[in-house]
DNA sequence: TAGTGGTCTAGACCACGTG
DNA sequence: ACGTGGTCTAGACCACTAC
């Protein structure tokens, strides 16, 4: 009964309505932390019936798009710092519990996207664009050195003090203030040496062996929306990955 | 009507089926390759309706235990040379298409198990093992020096002719030779420094930079199987980790 | 043509969270 | 008590594979 759906092209039924769904999410019609109708109501809206709706929140679900919650409702996911800490912050420390870092800002520019970094975020060469310098604390010692770049038409003005002045995560900063949702982000690494700087705000010696991870965090449709390379000093910690648990 | 189920407790009927398949499959009642009866045939052996088979084989697929092939039937999921590229080797070239590597091995010793070793592999500190050493080669140049650590008791008559004879990936051999089925692993990276016998077998200077990944490979259950350190020259090669897009 | 998995439906009942 | 998601069922039809 795809009646007020019919725009599909051999294309599933429950697929068509996750679409739909995901295009609405992605406009900001359901903000993150706001439920969905409930599914008995989707299946009116779509008019199709309950176990299609299901099944296409089932992908939303496994795609962490949303949340589930019996008794209560199916909610936009958001970032808390507990989704943070287990789908986006990677670095354990070798020996006890993991935590989530401190930020210090060390410096925070305008300039214009490199070849590389615009074929990257897919936007054009030249665009202006922030850059961003952070150092992570853990344990109140120095550990992670980030470098951000964002795209400015996504994030229109941003200044170094929206910046700082945020007291909760940089991607929950994205998704409040600039209605962009991080989802999930591919990354590279490498083992690299220390150079004279980064070796000096990580309390090391020049030479000493870092972690480097590039990063691309990605937002519904898997846009890019954030370019970030890590230097980790991984003496005392970790870059935790759990693969193949159960991905797609 | 879980008239030959009832075992369960507060389980819902589903997982009870998808345990009793994953019980059976790691008894190798369907060997890896193998068909499962149909859902239907299924639903019939465990009284219940098709869909709780759907729901059940749902998760399996997911976990890739299973694959499933419209029109052809539910398959125990093999170790084939494109599952191994994709699930279990992560290292792939800065620029260029990923490859699988050449191995070559440089030493093969029986031992025991140290503590940690023990620990890791959840079985007693002493219990012999096997230590073995591989030097693994992408476009015919040494990219990765791998340590492996195996209980003896998993692979009864494992020799150096058996290991080196093999013409098919090491976890092809854990599966078809022992029944060991590598599911899924664990992953903890960080950067190091290359030690003088690292570095000759990597033709690097002393010094170089590299990436050490210690790897815990998991069976059903999440039983461990092996332990593998492997030292990654990373000056033409990165690790690839795409996290979030649908895990559990 | 027969058998397999893939989609879709409709309805019953359960478990949980909130008032 | 009510509304939500969670489980389970039964049956129809479609799409693909093999013979």
């Amino acid at each position: 009964m795809n009646l007020a759906l019919e725009t599909a092209g051999a294309l599933p039924l429950y697929r068509e309505v996750k679409r739909l769904l995901t295009l609405r999410i992605a406009a900001h019609e359901w903000p993150p932390g706001t439920p969905l109708p409930s599914e008995g109501k989707l299946g009116g809206m779509f008019q199709v019936s309950i176990g299609t709706i299901r099944k296409a929140i089932d992908e939303l679900v496994a795609e962490r798009i949303v949340v589930r919650q019996q008794g209560r409702g199916t909610f936009v996911a958001t970032h808390n710092p507990s989704r943070l800490l287990f789908h986006f912050f990677h670095i354990v420390p070798r020996k006890g519990e993991r935590q989530l870092p401190r930020t210090r800002m060390l410096s925070f520019r305008r300039a214009r996207a490199s070849a590389e970094e615009a074929q990257k975020l897919q936007i054009a060469s030249g665009e202006p664009v922030y850059r961003i310098r952070n150092l992570l604390l853990l344990a109140d010692r120095p550990v992670i050195l980030d470098d951000l770049v964002l795209p400015q038409r996504l994030f229109p003005d941003l200044t170094e003090k929206i910046f700082t002045g945020r007291d909760n995560t940089i991607y929950h900063l994205y998704q409040t203030r600039y209605g962009v949702n991080v989802l999930r982000t591919s990354e590279r690494l490498r083992a690299t040496i220390a150079e004279s700087d980064a070796a000096k705000l990580l309390g090391l010696k020049k030479g000493a062996p870092l972690l480097e991870i590039n990063r691309v965090a990605l937002t519904y449709h898997n846009a890019p929306v954030e370019l970030r390379r890590s230097l980790v000093d991984t003496s005392a910690h970790e870059y935790f990955s759990d693969l193949g648990k159960a991905e797609r």
